[in-house]
DNA sequence: TATTTCTACGCAAACGTTCCCGATAACGAT
DNA sequence: ATCGTTATCGGGAACGTTTGCGTAGAAATA
């Protein structure tokens, strides 16, 4: 099917006109007579014209788009970050444009790839949990394409980060779970070299540092697929269970992680928060509908969105080029509900 | 920030050839000698020249993108319609370019007009709970711009549309709770002049028919804003539990319908289902973490969006006008869970 | 009246490609 | 020696805009 648009051009011949004078007049130059202009707006509105969005990038060698990477969208946090990002976006006169890395390394330099090849003023990019060679990223920041990191960020390169405050959430959480008198506290997230996990096994451990509880690394298990795979989550509960001196506590690094293991829990006919009390990073909004209610620790996604879309448009329509580069920290909301309750299992 | 892109001319002046030889060279044509084809080849490979996709658009009149128009990303069932879209589109080489209507009519027709001005291909829209007039899509949609409906359609507009067998689901959904010996059924769904209010109206209708229940419109609420707005929601409640003959059953037409309602049940101190069962429309997968674990009536989201985007694209890339337009609807899937079930309401 | 200054418009280049049409050379055939 | 082929390449238009520059005529100035 095709589509046959009215141009300049159009309008130029249907006024016998020339094609700058159609231009000058539908911009409003000073240089066009009134009358001329009133001629061509009116023609224009008449038949409905739109000026070529393409002609335009090409001219102005720039698309108003910016790309987003991100692992899957079909996430509470990722959702809702998107959420964000297009409510400044749309604002701002930008497209967006999605694509998902499926947590795969060689997926997400493809997209990137294709992303950046120019059809895109800038990207945005959440990386996958594969991911642990970033010269993908780092060529194309290189040749001068503008990139914030959000979420799970790439250190070696110097840009714009936006992030949540995971370690003083993860540290809350640990804490929180500590002085409801639990002792034995396990973790499980992501994969180990993404940012967002040594930003929350910091957190932890710091935590557990601070009341004098012994890091113990039987207790750490990671999932390189982040929770995608439920069979990796399982096998890192039975793990747990297995083990001589059982974790009484669990604090889940993850919103795919923390609903898996809530499942996997279930399946694996554990009571909580009798049999191991929970609580995890996630952003689904029916965690007081949860049995039990489940204690998260909350990232402010749409606002990581929003502030991770300023600085990039910033970034793009900069004259000169940018240095002086920020990583924005938000702070997590601890909610605690029944799941993290030392009550519950004294009844 | 500048990204100063290498473009086939500075190939050929690199080599002393001409745009034509070094554009036909990296394309593999056959009037190229082997040997400057190699040359081409490798000092293209070595600068890693990518052609530029918009200089492409501008020649070829497309753009290789979909734009998708949905109320919210932030949903289950449209980040999981997303995420179908997007496996499609990404193996037929087309991007995706996400929008937002956020339930707006307004926003809509700004959001269409902006993405059809031809920086777009085709549109894979589910309208908003406000739209009732379709013209902005008839428009576009006449003048040649590809466009298919999933979810929520325009029946006045013939194109392909994907739905899924809401009145199946909705029928199943209240025949259910009917055979579970729920008599007073109340109904909470969208806005009525959506095409899935309605068709899921009439399922529910039917089952009630099939089962010599008379239909009380007292107990059918709808929620103009989809349940984005909570007091809607519990308005709509509170309401039903304030008639003379209260309802035993409520069926929820709609994923944010139902969370929602699940929300301000809580609130209200309503046991499910004791007080009242329920089951609706949902696409959360942690329908079995709440509890009572949540009966609910599935759509295959992905595969909504995958056929959709089939459609859209074989739409785009007809030689001919396309005539033969198909509605494809694919089957709900009903769940059964606790909180339709009679059996805890009689422990 | 001759010259300058506006006013209002057109020409053409440019953005990066593709592709139609020629152009040039080599070469065998006549 | 001339011609038609074939292989290989370049010129230039086109896609829809914007914009620097040029220039016509009219008005203003000298």
């Amino acid at each position: 099917m095709k589509f046959e648009p009215v141009t300049i051009k159009d309008i130029g011949k249907a006024l016998g006109l020339s094609t700058s004078t159609v231009s000058r007049a539908l911009r409003g130059s000073y240089e066009i007579s009134s009358e001329t202009k009133r001629l061509v707006l009116e023609y224009a509105e008449k038949i409905n014209y739109r000026p070529n969005p393409i002609a335009l990038s090409l001219k102005e060698r720039r698309n108003h788009s910016i790309g987003i990477v991100v692992c899957e969208i079909a996430n509470n946090f990722f959702s809702q970050a998107i959420n964000g990002i297009e409510s400044i976006a749309y604002n701002r006169g930008y497209h967006v444009i999605m694509s998902q890395s499926h947590e795969s390394y060689e997926r997400e330099t493809v997209i990137v790839d294709h992303l950046a090849s120019r059809s895109v003023d800038g990207l945005l990019v959440s990386v996958s949990s594969e991911t642990q060679d970033y010269t993908h990223f780092k060529n194309l920041y290189d040749k001068g394409l503008p990139i914030v990191f959000f979420d799970r960020v790439a250190n070696e390169i110097i840009t714009h980060k936006v992030i949540a405050d995971n370690f003083k959430g993860a540290f809350d959480a640990t804490e929180h779970l500590i002085e409801n008198g639990f002792k034995r506290i396990a973790h499980i997230t992501s994969a180990p070299y993404l940012s967002i996990s040594e930003e929350r096994l910091g957190g932890y451990k710091a935590a557990l540092e601070k009341h004098d509880i012994e890091f113990d690394d039987k207790l750490v298990h990671y999932c390189y697929h982040g929770g995608m795979i439920y069979d990796e989550i399982e096998n890192a509960l039975t793990k747990l269970f297995k083990l001589k001196l059982k974790p009484d506590a669990l604090f889940t690094g993850g919103d795919r992680v923390t609903t898996t293991c809530m499942q996997a829990l279930k399946k694996l006919n554990k009571k909580i928060p009798e049999d191991i009390a929970v609580i995890g990073f996630t952003n689904t909004n029916v965690g007081e509908l949860i049995s039990p209610s489940l204690s998260v620790v909350r990232q402010p996604a749409f606002e990581i969105g929003q502030v991770a879309t300023e600085l990039l448009i910033s970034m793009i329509e900069s004259k000169r080029p940018v240095t002086d580069f920020e990583t924005k920290t938000l702070q997590t909301e601890l909610i605690v509900r029944d799941s993290s309750s030392r009550n519950m299992t004294e009844k």
